[in-house]
RNA sequence: GGAGAGGUGUCCGAGUGGUUUAAGGAGCACGCCUGGAAAGCGUGUGUGUGGGGAUACCUGCACCGAGGGUUCGAAUCCCUCCCUCUCCGCCA
């Protein structure tokens, strides 16, 4: 969340960041937090100095009885002011609780360097690599390909669970584990550390990356207040939540190979089509902790990366510059990777790569200081960035697309062949 | 799931209603000492938020797992929840 302080003093640039991100809401929730931040300030003032009345008082009339002097007259008189301090410390409460609540819903500024817009629409391609592969013969879409091969099983996944829930089987399996271990290889080979972690989460950790208050209806909510994860992001990113991290040891980096379950509620039509969109996907993720001057160079860098698998494995891409109003209610700037889909003729977005700056730290209470913490000195926030490479189904489907031969068969780029141990999938 | 014990600062650990502004120790930092170091001695050492002087200064408030309550006053008493450990049960 931004910092109360920061929105006070910076208001009109709050003001001009939300409707830049398109989220009208958000100014009614500006404004209240302004109204409730003023008078919560006042109270707080009154509230402290009776308090420390109290307390003094208190230390008195401790200090009387020790002395074996009467202190029932000074009790006697406290009881009022006490009701008092009481009486602010329940107001005080509940502002505090409308205040926390309220920055919770305030959404992170856009960087300078992004473009405005209105939506998706206005996204800038920031590159394009790679030739759009040609055939001699009508490229089939994945569907058609995998499912004639028993690679995918669309229907079996549909009774098993519901629409949405392809089970991979044979060839397709053995792509999906193949793809996971070539993504943590190179991963782990780059300086990212590989973590497994819980497939769901709490509130409070779903709240600190942001996916609450609010988007519960994108995510599962199982028994005992638990959220199943719609991207390894949550529960990596808060490995560090209430921590103070040494500046030494930033940038922190790790990676995750987790399914991610997304409701996806009202989608419909093409977009769902095959693997296009799905409910639960497996994805590589990595998440980066480091200094804020050195955030947006590993915006590059993770954006790079991600990218260097599809030059890797020969899929032409796109790099897509978010405007502002696409950027989601966390971010500060992002950058998507659409790789072409021959067999669907259009872009499908195979990974993410976000810089929250201390928008998300500052929900984790994450920050750094020099020695960690134990160290000296004031507390120093810390950026944190996350993105994919990659999510599996859409890469797979443009993969099979992209490789595909007349007979239905599917090349094996040659990044994937030791992990998969053909050169063709049959 | 049942029974019991317990959660105190970076760590260990005292503390069952009032000189605790959280004892003491360890660690760490700085200083003294030393040829240099160790030992020794001294000083300092949390987070958050507000106020004042506004670099390293002073000061209020809150925080002893979390949240409520009792009281003039709560780490300490009561309630709810979370977590850890031991034993039992169940179990991949």
């Amino acid at each position: 969340m931004l910092d109360l302080r920061f929105i006070r003093e910076n208001t009109a640039a709050v003001r001009r960041a939300i409707s830049d991100k398109q989220m009208p809401d958000a100014l009614e929730k500006l404004d209240q937090l302004l109204l409730v931040d003023e008078e919560h300030r006042l109270l707080k003032r009154d509230l402290e100095e009776k308090q420390a009345e109290r307390n003094a008082n208190a230390r008195l009339v401790g200090q009387l009885k020790r002395e074996g002097a009467d202190a029932g007259e000074l009790m006697a008189a406290m009881a009022a002011l006490s009701d008092e301090v009481k009486r602010l410390e329940d107001r005080e409460r509940s502002l505090q609780t409308q205040l926390d609540a309220l920055l919770l819903e305030v959404p992170n500024l856009p960087h300078a360097s992004v473009p405005y817009g209105e939506s998706e629409h206005d996204n800038v391609v920031a590159k394009e690599w790679g030739a759009k592969p040609t055939f001699a013969f009508e490229p089939r879409p994945h569907w058609e390909l995998m499912t004639a091969r028993g690679w995918v099983d669309f229907e079996v996944g549909v009774k098993v669970t519901g629409a949405g829930f392809p089970v991979f089987k044979g060839t397709g399996s053995r792509l999906v584990r193949a793809m996971r271990n070539y993504f943590l290889d190179r991963l782990a080979a780059a300086g990212y550390l590989e973590v497994v972690p819980p497939l769901m989460v709490n509130a409070a950790s779903a709240t600190a990356t942001g996916q609450l208050p609010d988007k519960e209806g994108q995510m599962y909510e199982v028994t005992d207040g638990f959220f199943l994860i719609p991207t390894s992001e949550v529960p990596v990113t808060n490995v560090h939540r209430d921590e103070i991290l040494a500046v030494e040891e930033l940038p922190i980096k790790y990676t995750a190979f987790t399914p991610c379950f997304r409701r996806e509620a009202g989608s419909h039509g093409k977009d769902v089509r095959g693997l296009n969109r799905v409910h639960q996907f497996d994805k590589v993720e990595m998440v980066q902790f480091c200094a804020p001057e050195r955030s947006y160079e590993a915006l590059e860098e993770m954006t790079r990366i991600a990218e260097g698998f599809l030059e890797e494995l020969g899929l032409a891409y796109r790099r897509l510059l978010m405007c502002t109003g696409d950027l989601g209610f966390t971010q500060a700037k992002k950058y998507d990777l659409e790789v072409w889909s021959p067999g669907q003729a259009r872009w499908l977005e195979v990974s993410s790569v976000s810089n929250m700056e201390a928008f998300q730290a500052s929900r984790l209470r994450t920050r750094a200081r020099p020695g960690g913490v134990t160290g000296k000195g004031k507390t120093e926030p810390v950026h944190t960035l996350n993105g994919s490479a990659l999510a599996f189904p859409r890469t797979i489907a443009a993969l099979v697309e992209t490789y595909q031969d007349a007979d239905g068969a599917v090349r094996v780029p040659e990044a994937l062949r030791e992990y998969l141990g053909v050169a063709r999938l049959e």
